[in-house]
Order: structure tokens, then sequence, then C-alpha cells
DNA sequence: CAGGTTGATGCCGTTTCGGCAACAGCTATA
DNA sequence: TATAGCTGTTGCCGAAACGGCATCAACCTG
């Protein structure tokens, strides 16, 4: 099914490659077929679509209008495939998600688990990257869903949904903290934290609230893994900072603590946003699969906020 | 700058004649090249996409989901254009309208006029139809722009924007009525009324309203041209009912008289909506023309409301 | 039944496409 | 500084796709 013109799909893998070779070795074509394509396009066009470097091709000003194009083509004519198997029954492709790592614990492997249960043949791609790089992989069309801190999005993606979670202190079982509902910073600043790293999102969160005090101690563990600071609060290191969402199993055995955190009487809240691009229809399953994804997601933030109330 | 397979274009054509021959015709090929493009795609797509009737094609399902890519491709493909162009200063292309007949006496001939005193090269193509052939065109590609009686829409089209206007009477100077501020059903009933054909959805908007009088005259006349009635409410010939939209002109000349209609105390709405394909990014300069209508509609709808303020 | 459609097909020239090999330009490495 | 490895481009040529013409069977309309 494939009644695009090539110079679409050659062009398309020589804006992912960076290179006409490059491309040509992933199309199986020779390289000259590719050149060849990309040359008539400039030309049908009127005007460059790459800057040739010495070690490959980026995308001019035109060119980057063309792959907005070239995308919408390619998403769109994945969704009409879609359709038409969705009509004879069966449901097959690959849904790719993009997401920062406070949901690969529980919310993404139940979801994926249970979706696969009722429809095997929709496989699945997921990758883990930062908020801001989440939202680029989701311009460049190298994801179909992206979950990120809610940050001012590019006008290209579109927000499905906002859910906010508490942002909190984790501790272990036998931390002196642990007895109490709510912490404030000042009080965690008490004990050695595990401070996150710029890259992740819970740095900016905290850091505008740990410059407004006197006094601010050294972090005594700084990482970049949400998974190996879990870890650590687990075994007693010292007090890291997550929504709840990010520490499901070990928060249910028991061997971790959520305290909500609050901040002059009021809770910090950390909002996490679904996108999708903007100009863009969903295939069905992939449509199917979000719309699990902000059930799941509504439903949480509904569970927490019970377990959690606001303190007026 | 056809850089997509010929199938794409020549199935476009098909659909849009609804002849193989027709299509030919059209662009100028050979009827044998069409049917062979088409074959060509029903076999890669693996099911048929037209239905082969004595005297031409109908689209099958899966080809009513083809077109509608198509559509999404060729109509991103216009937008592509048109960023291009915009790039080196000038834009041209066609903005093509459908609409209601009630926006042709003053909205639309205005900002058309005023559109193209500053983009010379934007041209204009005007279809009046029914409220719902506009949303049937629009549908169809057949319009990029439609302006309607804003009933529910098909989930293909995006409203964006709807401004509500009261319906009146419209009389003319010398008329019993016409020293009234508002007038009810029921007094304009005891004079000749210009009633609309059911083609026209100022019935269906009074229809209702006339159905629960407990006498229901005959109307003198009835019409299906709003410009029609405008000119015989003005010659005096009885009562006519409209927006305010629909008789700018001749109200500032005032031969005629608009007296907002009360319905057991309430003003009577009519909706216009303003549509466009969902499934769609507008060219820049198609865009434009719809801000600017918008704002339009919106100035109008704030203007009558000021003039004629709700009876509470 | 005849005269007009309709879409499909076989034949054939033209156009387009793609593979191979060679080329020039650049970078990094020895 | 020379060399090896990369880049994109270009002639040449065979293969595949495309389009035009004439023809066919099926159908509707007089």
């Amino acid at each position: 099914m494939r009644f695009h013109s090539p110079a679409i799909q050659y062009f398309h893998a020589v804006r992912r490659t960076g290179s006409i070779r490059a491309a040509a070795r992933v199309l199986n074509v020779a390289s000259s077929a590719v050149s060849r394509q990309i040359l008539k396009l400039e030309q049908e066009i009127g005007s460059p679509l790459f800057e040739r470097t010495a070690r490959g091709l980026t995308l001019t000003t035109v060119g980057e209008m063309l792959a907005r194009h070239v995308m919408n083509v390619l998403q769109d004519l994945d969704r009409f495939r879609s359709d038409v198997q969705s009509l004879s029954g069966t449901w097959h492709g690959t849904v790719t998600i993009a997401c920062i790592e406070s949901l690969t614990e529980s919310v993404l492997p139940d979801l994926i688990a249970s979706h696969r249960g009722r429809a095997r043949r929709v496989n699945f791609t997921t990758e883990v990257k930062g908020s801001s790089d989440v939202l680029e992989a989701l311009s460049r069309g190298e994801a179909d869903i992206g979950i990120a801190m809610a940050l001012r999005h590019p006008p290209d993606l579109r927000q499905v949904a906002l859910k906010r979670f508490r942002l909190g202190a984790v501790v272990a079982r036998e931390h002196p903290l642990a007895r109490r509902k709510t912490v404030t910073l000042t009080q965690c600043l008490a004990f050695p934290v595990i401070h996150a790293l710029p890259e992740l999102s819970i740095y900016h969160l905290l850091q505008p609230l740990i410059a407004q005090l006197s006094e601010t101690p050294e972090p005594a563990i700084q990482a970049n893994s949400i998974d190996l600071m879990r870890e650590l609060a687990a075994r007693g290191v010292g007090v890291a900072f997550q929504t709840q969402l990010g520490i499901g199993r070990l928060s249910r055995d028991g061997q971790l603590v959520f305290l909500p955190l609050d901040n002059a009487g009021s809770p910090v809240w950390s909002d996490l946003g679904i996108y999708v691009r903007a100009e863009r229809t969903l295939p069905a399953y992939t449509e199917s699969f979000l719309q699990e994804l902000v059930r799941e997601l509504g439903e949480r933030e509904r569970r927490e906020n019970a377990a959690h109330p606001q303190v007026a």
C-alpha cells in the first residue's frame, strides 16, 4: 500500500537520517536514486530543501515546511490503513509513546499490559526522555503520544489532557518524617536529601521553592534517575521528592511513605500533560489507547487527591 | 509542484466527477490511463474503491476512507504551497466560501471587497446554498469556509465560531407595525406575511413557534429567496422574517424597519455558525480571511444586540 | 433493435526510475 | 602532508511505469 510517490518517502527518510546515503541504506535503494528524487523535488518547488554540509544535509526553511506536509501525509496514511483494517475486524499497528520516567513504574506497564490483553496485535514502542525532549520527539513525528510535564507546548502539539498530582517527599518507612501526614520543605531539609539533577523536571519544580529559603544545605545525593532516587529513599539514605505516580509498588509494599509537600500552607502541584501532534488524526488503535491513558491518569489523579485532601 | 503520484489525483478527479471518462476529460489524459490507476490502487489496497454502475462510479466504504485521506493530502498540499509563497512575500490563491443567503447582502460583499483591497491576488469563489448543503459541500472538500445556521454539524467539521442574531419581523417604513419597538408573532400574523419555504432555515426557526399558536392563517406569499422576500417587504406587500444581517442596505436607507421578535417574552435567536473541515490546516490567506470573518460577525452581533437590548 | 453511454484491455512508444561506477569535495587520522 | 573514508552528484543503461490509441463487452435510452 505505497501509493505515494517515492519522492515523498525518500524525502522523509533523508530528513530523519540527515544524509542521502544513510537514507538509501534504510530504503534499500541506491543513493543515486535518492539524490535524484531530492533534486527533482527541489526543482519542482523551485527552492532548495536541504543545505548540503560536508557531513550530511540540514533542512532549509522551505524544507521544514515540506517536512511538516510530508509528516501530515504519512501519518494520515497510517490512519487510513488502520481505518481499512478495522473494517475487516482486526487491528494491528504500533503505538509509539514518548514519556517521562515517572510513568514507567506503574501507569504505563499496567496500561500496556491490559491493552495488549485485549488487542494482541497492537505493538508498543516506548521511549523515556526528559519533558522537553518528549515534546520535541512528538513534533518531529517520532512518537504518537507524549506524556510530559505540562510546560508551554509548541503550537504544533495539542494538549489532550492535563492532570495535576501533588508533589511530595518520599521516605523509607523507618524515617523520622514517616509518621507525619504532610511535610514542609524546611522539615525535609533537616535531613539528607536526594535531589534531582536539572535534566529532570522535578528539579525545576523544587528549585524556585528552595531558592526562597534562607539556608540551602548541600544535597546529599544528586541523580538523574527516578528509579535510583526511589530505591535510595527506600534504603533510608535520605528524602527524595516525587509524585506518588512514580513510587507505586514500593508504596504498596509499605517500604516507602509518600508525604505531600506543603509550601506556605498550599500544596505543590506537578502538572502532567498528555500531548499529540495537532495536525493529525490518530489511527483507531492509537486513539483507543490514548483514551485509556487519559482515563487512567484521571482516575489516579482522583484517587490521590482523595487520599491526600488539600490543606485549606 | 505536483509531487504526488498520479493515482492520488486521478482518484480525486474520479470521485468528484463520478466517472472515469469525465475525470479523464478534466485531467486531459486518456480514460485508459485513469482506469488503470484506479485499478492499481484497488489492487494495492486489496479492496474495490468504487462500485461500477452502468452510468458511472460510486464510492465504496473503503473508497470513502481513501477519499478522506486524499482530501487531507491535497488540502494540506495547498496549505504547504501557500506557506512557501508567503515566504517570498506575495500571497495568491483562491478562498472558496459556501454560505447561506443572508450573508450576501452586506457581510460578505463588504468583507471580500475590503480584503481584496489589501490582498489583490487572493481570489474568491462564493456559492450560496441551504444550511445543510453548506455543511455537505464543506465535508466533500468543495469549500474552504462554510457559514450556515448552527445545526448539529458532522464530526468532520469544526465550528470555528457561533454568533447569535435576533430574528425579527421586517416591514416597510409605512407599515402599521413599523412604529413599535418589538413585535410578537401574533401581532405579525394579523397582517399578510411573507413566509419562507422549508428549504430556507428561517422556516425551521419559525415553524415550531407558529405551530404553537391557536390559529395559523395562510401565508400571503411563500418564497425561497431572501432577496425576493426583502424586496417584497420593502414594497409593503407584507411582513417578512429575517435577522438584521440580511437587510443591511435597505435598513440603512430607511425603507425597511427591523422589529425584533418576542415569543412569550423572550427573544427568538438565529444561530449562525462558521465551519471548517476539522482535519485540516488552512492556507495562510484563507486563515487570514477567516479571522476577519469571525471578527466582523462578532462585531455585528455586538452592535445589533446593543441596538435591540434583550427584554428581561 | 440501434446509437449512445460506460469501464476494461491489448499493444506500443515515451517517460520515469533505479542500479552501477566514477567523480569532486570535504574531514579525520596516521 | 598524505591517505582513507565519508559526503552528494552525474553519465550510462536496463527495467519498470505511464499514457495514448483502438477495441471490446456491458449497459441504458431512445
